[in-house]
DNA sequence: ATAAAGCTTAAATTTAGCTTAAAATTATGA
DNA sequence: TCATAATTTTAAGCTAAATTTAAGCTTTAT
């Protein structure tokens, strides 16, 4: 899951970033209003963390900007001022939730779940045949006996796994998962399909991942027949 | 759009029903938690304000049922106490938002509004009779089952399709999809035509793909008769 | 009947993806 | 701290799939 931070002051960014990161979130950070928009326009982010006084460009206008662009990224703002019309403002402008600083870290990722969870629609059972995934401890099960995977395995499987039967293109995983956002002609993501492929084959669920050729890879949940 | 509120307090509950018929919303109230959740699976509302210390069944329970039957009706709860872990929870329990009493009336509008705004996103997909495609993930659908395409037929089809009712020229095709400018007496179209014509043929979408003699091909929507 | 346009097939060419090994980087432990 | 192990990335050869070319065949319009 990948979040893009837009905040000026460097020490709560540093903080949310840290704390964000030990949640095994992806987390980039924007020091001002023009940047971050820029970001957020050329990127795929999860989520977007909006402070609503920063320089260059203010937290609603980019805002607006973003939804002008029609995305329907979930965006959460943060506010030092508890105005209502602020906030009434700031949901107008296409923000999704609020919270008030200071805030309390729980407050602030308990937040973030509800933003996500329509992501992940099949709720919290990550799972594909009989293959299930636990972000929470990083551990995969097939069937009844672990796979141990590296941390770059687990986050591409889960990506594939949170995107089931849908086809993830190259460019979103080496996005999303590797945070790469510029064209680049590596071959890391072939590489680790193969290890991928090779440890689930070992573990009884061979050709779990499907190549789409030309395109990129797909994760079925087998039917039921 | 139908709203369902859950509350025991009956004046507030009559001050709610009356706001929001007001903005022309449809109102329904339930006096306590178990006939609210009977309402609520009974019904298709868009969205639920539950309040969370109700008679029968509390609000996070009834939040948790909801869940639970798979409904993703967004849930917004009103809570009197401001502890964290009461938000935290239930934020976890599965509702979307919360808003603490007491609360102006404005500001229970804008964040109904922010979880209402999911449901009228226009989708704007790609289809042609029963024929759709989604160029963000390169995936095809004949119906419900799945056409798999190389990335030089989906162009093609794509082209076709978001020109649908037009008559596409060879000139323009080779252009768009070939990015070639020059003039060049390839038969790479009449190829790939039939690559597609086949492919769709045997997912039952035969003769989508129309030839106009002397000119190019076009792709019609066919009329509902 | 004939010529032009389009269709189909098979073979040649090109490209994308797979695999492996080795290099570079990062984490771990004495 | 330094050495060692684990992980990640790069690079190259190989294979299979996608694309293009080319030739013969079929349909259409005059």
């Amino acid at each position: 899951m990948r979040l893009l931070i837009i905040e000026d002051e460097p020490g709560i960014a540093g903080f949310l970033k840290d704390g964000l990161e030990e949640e095994y979130f992806a987390v980039d950070i924007a020091y001002d209003g023009k940047s971050g928009l820029d970001l957020a326009l050329t990127n795929e982010y999860d989520l977007l963390i909006v402070d609503w006084m920063i320089p260059a460009l203010s937290g609603i206008e980019v805002c607006r900007q973003v939804r002008k662009a029609g995305s329907l990224v979930p965006i959460l703002f943060l506010t030092a001022k508890d105005t209502l019309e602020d906030v009434v403002f700031g949901l107008d402008a296409g923000a999704n939730d609020y919270i008030k600083k200071p805030f309390e870290f729980e407050e602030l990722l308990a937040r973030i779940r509800v933003q996500l969870r329509a992501k992940n629609k099949a709720d919290d059972s990550l799972s594909a045949g009989s293959l299930s995934i636990n972000p929470a401890t990083h551990q995969v099960f097939a069937g009844l006996n672990e796979i141990t995977l590296t941390p770059k395995e687990f986050a591409l499987l889960e990506y594939l796994i949170r995107n089931k039967d849908r086809v993830c293109t190259r460019s979103r995983i080496i996005e999303h998962v590797w945070d790469i956002h510029f064209d680049s002609d590596t071959s890391v993501i072939d590489v680790y399909i193969t290890f991928l492929r090779r440890k689930l084959e070992a573990a009884g669920c061979g050709n779990l991942i499907q190549t789409i050729r030309g395109v990129g890879y797909i994760v079925r949940q087998p039917s039921m027949v």
